[in-house]
DNA sequence: GCCGTTTTCGGCCCGACTGTTTTCAGTCG
């Protein structure tokens, strides 16, 4: 059983307490269970059998035998019973916004309801009306909710979300009166996908914000429009959270809307430690007296804490690590001289290596590895030996003619057969200053010959850096069944790097298994896996995705000098 | 259900908005 599994029914049992009226601080355990579990960036099943499932945050007495459970039995009886106790139909009823547990039993308890459908049908007739405290609005409500459910697109791609803030940031920055503009939420943490975009404007005067925000070309609907809180559907159907503040109460928003919801409500159990209570306007004190932050860096200082990076404020003990100043200095953009992987017309990609290598240069990289796809890959019309070998002589003359301004290292993307096998003879590898493994096929083998596979390339003594090591498109396809810490271990073991492809429907490998690798010894690479010149703008992305893994600058080997990558590459 | 340099019992973040209420419960983040 996978840690998504045992974090599935967890959340389905805090779901199904929820409705039961249970004591809500024990839902928000199995809630809280559910996510550091489901996280947790090593299998549960592994901590299990150490013995040390209580080590997890959040998993005690209780939850720890109910993993245990899991584990030796493959069910859970608690499961069992609280299932039979709701019907599934009520518990599907808290997806539809706006419907929470009480409102969910009550359809049940007082109107019969046990599906979705049949509490659509029961607010076509007018039947909601009957409950004491609902009328005509809350009965619509419900059918705009469930009309929402239907059409529901699900997150937004990091990359998608990014673009849209920008766009909209930039407009909302010319109404008169706005001092300041930022993204919070889950997009300033860069979260993998985003669910809501939360928009933070600092300003005297909401109105004028609220005013233009509700007639951006991009929105679709308003949903709800306060003083101080406007939230929108645009045409893409995600949803657009605006908050107009004070300049003065910058820093307590900022840090309130960045979240996570977690992060926030640890920081605010610390804060009441100290005799404060925080909260998005000011942190106060018993006499009620307020302490305004206008900086985030105000806010931690006030709580003795050092400024957290935004990308590690997941509750996944950045706090503690604050406490203690352990606080890793993570890897910054600034701080990438290079990249490692990118495509030209020699295989998929749009552009000349001349082309990428002057928009690499444009980005303030220093050298960049081309790896273009091996013939093998049939449909990008990869190269061959021989192809290599013209490449690497077309890669000198770039070189050459960039005059020293900028270093193209030649690479490959080298397709890893389905025996374990390379898919081009060593002595055309041997060429190369670095070369970069792939596997393409075969993602739905089982996990034992996969995972075969993927350590039968790390061993290769040829192999430098394993790219995007699952295979996983987000909100497309899972990626391969990975026995991840076999991966971790043979790539420690032979100093191979692996990637975190930073293309936002890649991110591979993913924060928690970057977490994972670091603690593990492994080296990164942060690759813009670019196919053309606007291509390498995605590494932003990837560096934030190093950075919610706790990757340091010596973490990542795009932090490395050419002079120093090319050391590191000549090792046995 | 978890957790502990105040505690092994009694706490567990805080506020906006909505719809229905005459002061608040539910939902959301």
């Amino acid at each position: 059983m996978n840690n998504h599994q045992v974090a599935e029914i967890f959340s389905a049992m805090a779901d199904i307490l929820d409705i039961m009226d249970a004591n809500y601080h024990r839902v928000m355990a199995y809630r809280r269970a559910a996510e550091t579990v489901d996280t947790l960036g090593r299998p549960v099943e592994e901590v299990w059998r150490q013995g040390e499932l209580m080590s997890i945050p959040g998993i005690g007495d209780t939850l720890a035998s109910k993993i245990d459970e899991l584990m030796r039995t493959g069910e859970l009886e608690a499961y069992q019973e609280l299932t039979s106790q709701v019907p599934e139909g009520v518990v599907a009823m808290l997806d539809v916004p706006g419907i929470g547990p009480k409102s969910a039993a009550r359809f049940w308890k007082e109107l019969g309801l046990t599906t979705v459908e049949a509490l659509e049908q029961a607010a076509l007739a007018g039947r909601l009306r009957e409950l004491h405290g609902f009328g005509a609005k809350s009965e619509q409500n419900v059918l705009d909710g469930i009309a929402f459910l239907k059409r529901r697109t699900g997150r937004s791609r990091l990359g998608d979300a990014w673009s849209l803030a920008q766009s909209i940031l930039s407009q909302l920055r010319d109404v008169p009166g706005v001092l300041q503009a930022a993204p919070a939420g889950s997009l300033r943490r860069m979260r993998e996908t985003v669910g809501d975009l939360d928009i933070l404007v600092a300003s005297p005067d909401a109105q004028p914000v609220t005013e233009r925000f509700t007639h951006l070309a991009d929105v679709d609907e308003v949903m709800l429009s306060g003083a101080t809180k406007t939230s929108v559907r645009t045409r893409s159907g995600l949803q657009v959270d605006l908050r107009v503040l004070e300049p003065e109460r910058w820093g307590t928003a900022l840090q309130y809307f960045t979240g996570s919801q977690a992060h926030n409500i640890h920081l605010r159990g610390l804060a009441l430690d100290r005799g404060l209570s925080l909260s998005e306007y000011a942190l106060k004190s018993a006499d009620e007296s307020e302490i305004l932050c206008a900086s985030e860096a105000d806010v931690y200082a006030t709580l003795g804490l050092p400024p957290i990076p935004p990308e590690l404020r997941e509750d996944r003990g950045e706090i503690e690590a604050a406490l203690e100043g352990r606080l890793p200095d993570l890897v910054a953009l600034d701080d990438l001289k290079g990249d490692f992987q990118f495509h030209t017309t020699g295989s998929d990609g749009r552009h000349s290596l001349l082309e990428m290598a002057r928009a690499a240069r444009a980005r303030g990289l220093a050298y960049a590895l081309v790896t273009d796809h091996s013939h093998g890959l049939g449909v990008t019309g990869g190269l061959t030996a021989e192809g290599l070998r013209q490449q690497r002589a077309a890669v000198d003359a770039v070189n050459e003619r960039l005059d020293g301004t900028f270093q193209l290292l030649a690479g490959i993307e080298v397709e890893v057969r389905s025996d374990g096998s390379l898919d081009l003879p060593a002595d055309a590898l041997a060429e190369l200053d670095l070369v970069v493994a792939s596997l393409h096929t075969g993602l739905r083998q089982p996990q034992e010959q996969f995972t075969e596979r993927m350590v039968s390339a790390i061993r290769n003594p040829h192999v430098d850096i394993i790219a995007h090591p699952t295979g996983r498109l987000i909100g497309e396809r899972e990626g391969a069944n990975l026995d991840m810490e076999a991966v971790f271990r043979a790539a420690a073991e032979t100093d191979t790097a692996l990637e975190i492809n930073a293309h936002p429907s890649r991110l591979d490998l993913r924060d928690v298994h970057v977490r994972r690798a670091v603690e593990l010894g492994v080296k990164l690479v942060i690759s813009s896996d670019a196919h053309s010149v606007e291509g390498f703008d995605v590494l932003r992305f990837g560096v934030g995705t190093a950075r919610r893994g706790w990757a340091t600058a010596a973490d990542v080997l795009n932090t490395l000098s050419v002079l120093e990558l090319l050391t590191w590459a000549s090792r046995t």
